[in-house]
DNA sequence: CATTCCGATATTGTCGACAATGTTTTAGTG
DNA sequence: CACTAAAACATTGTCGACAATATCGGAATG
C-alpha cells in the first residue's frame, strides 16, 4: 500500500518483478497462493499492463505457475524438489570450483579468504551460528561461481537457481545445521584453489554440497516422521 | 504475415513467444538484430500487449537482451560463449548422466539403445551424417536427461539450455563432425547406464562432451585464423 | 567546418476499456 | 434432497490511446 516517491530510472514492470520476487522468496507471499491480477495490481497501486509483464518473468524463473485463462499461483515447494536442486548445485558449483581453480585471480582467492575469516570470527563472537552461516554459506559460494569466469554458469546459479535456494531456507530454515564442518570443507575448498588443483577443488565442492544435501534429507525426514 | 485462423486454446502472447523463439533459433531473425514492437506487432498481426508479454518471457530465456527506454535486441553468439555452454552441459549433462545410470528405467535404456541402432543406420545408409547426427545427438543427450528423473535438471537443460544448443548449430553448424566417433561414444554411455556404473556413465559423458567442445574449439580457430 | 543545442520523430511505458473464458451461485426439475 | 443447467460474477486476454523517454536530424554559433 505504500507508493515511492523516489522515480526510478527502473520500469514500473522491473520494480514490482523484483519486489514480487523478494515477497516470494522471504515467504511474504506463502508457496501455493493464488494470485490475481487485479488484487496485485491493486495493491502495488499500478495498472494491470506491467504487472502481467512482471508475472510473465516470474513464470519464467519458475517462481509462480500459470496455466492460460485460469490464473497463476505461487511456487510450491517440495522435500523432492528441493534435494533435486541440490543434485543441480553439486553439478554446477562443482564445475565452476574447477573453473575457479583453473583462473580465479590470485587477488580474489585472497579476499574470499579474508571473507572466510571475518564470517568464523563473527559466528564464534556472537554465537549466532545459523544466521551468519545463512548468508555466510550463500556469499562464499556467490564468489566462487564469480571466480570461475564462466557467465553462463553465473546466469544460470546466481541469476535463477540461488532464489530458489533463498527461498528454501526461508521456508525450511534448511541452512546447514552443521556450520563448523562446514566452515572447514569451505577452507579446504579455497586451499585447493589456490594451490590449482582442479581436480581437488571439484571433488571438494561437490562433497560438500552433497554432505549439505544428505545433512538436510536426514533431518527434513525425521521431520516428517514424527508429526508435531 | 499469415495470420492463423484455427484458433488454438494457447493464448496468442504463448503462440507468439514460440514463434518468435523458433525464428530466433533457427535463424529466421539474425543474432543481434534490433527488434520493434510496432515492427513485430504488424508482421504478427497482433496488437503490442501480448507481444510485450511474449518478448519479456524471451528476455527471461535470455534469447533477446533488452534496455529499458532503449530497446531490445536478439542475443548474438559469441565463441566464447559456445565454449562455456559446453562447460555447463559437462557439468549437468554429467550429473544427467549419473542419475540415469542410477535408476533410468530398462524399458527406456532399451528404447534408447534401439534409437541409437536407428539413427546410425540411416546416416550410414544416407551418408548424410551431418544432418542426421544434428537431431540425432540432441535427441540421444534429450532422453538422458529424461532418464536422470531430475525435473530441474529437465528444466534447465531442455527448457532453456538446448534451445541455445540449437541456436549455435543453425548460426555455426557447430555439429561434432566426427559423428563415427561421437556414435561409438553414444553406445559406451549407454552401456554403463544399463550397467548402473555412475561413476562410469558420468565420466563417459564428460567426456564426450568435452570432446565435442575440443572438437568445435579447435575448427572455429582455425575458420578464424584464416580469413576467407 | 566542427560542435552544440534544440526540435521532430519514433519507440517504449502505462493506462483504462472491452471481449473471451472460467468459476460460482442460484434456480429449477426429477 | 440431489442433480443439472443457466445466469451472474470474477478473472484473464486483447486492444487502442496517451504520456514519457530516447534517437535522429537540422539549424545556429564558435
Amino acid at each position: 500500500m505504500n507508493q515511492e516517491v523516489i522515480l526510478d530510472s527502473r520500469t514500473l514492470a522491473d520494480r514490482v518483478f523484483e519486489e514480487l520476487q523478494d515477497a516470494i522468496v522471504t515467504g511474504g507471499i506463502a508457496p501455493g497462493t493464488k494470485i490475481t491480477e487485479p488484487g496485485l495490481a491493486k495493491e502495488y497501486g499500478i495498472s494491470r499492463g506491467p504487472l502481467r509483464e512482471a508475472m510473465r518473468r516470474l513464470e519464467g524463473r519458475h517462481l509462480v505457475s500459470r496455466i492460460p485463462h485460469v490464473g497463476a499461483r505461487v511456487v510450491s515447494l517440495s522435500l523432492d524438489e528441493l534435494l533435486e536442486l541440490y543434485e543441480v548445485r553439486e553439478a554446477m558449483e562443482g564445475m565452476a570450483c574447477r573453473l575457479a581453480a583453473r583462473q580465479m585471480p590470485v587477488a580474489e582467492i585472497a579476499s574470499l579468504k579474508a571473507l572466510l575469516e571475518k564470517h568464523e570470527s563473527q559466528a564464534e563472537l556472537q554465537q549466532n551460528l545459523a544466521y551468519y552461516q545463512k548468508e555466510g554459506d550463500l556469499d562464499f559460494h556467490y564468489r566462487i561461481v564469480l571466480g570461475s569466469g564462466n557467465k553462463k554458469l553465473m546466469e544460470l546459479l546466481c541469476g535463477e537457481l540461488y532464489y530458489l535456494v533463498r527461498m528454501y531456507r526461508y521456508r525450511f530454515s534448511a541452512t546447514s545445521g552443521r556450520p563448523k564442518r562446514a566452515f572447514q570443507e569451505h577452507y579446504r575448498i579455497v586451499d585447493a584453489i589456490e594451490q590449482r588443483d582442479e581436480e581437488l577443488a571439484e571433488m571438494l565442492m561437490r562433497r560438500h554440497i552433497r554432505a549439505s544435501r544428505d545433512n538436510v534429507e536426514q533431518r527434513l525426514r525425521e521431520q516428517e516422521s514424527l508429526p508435531r
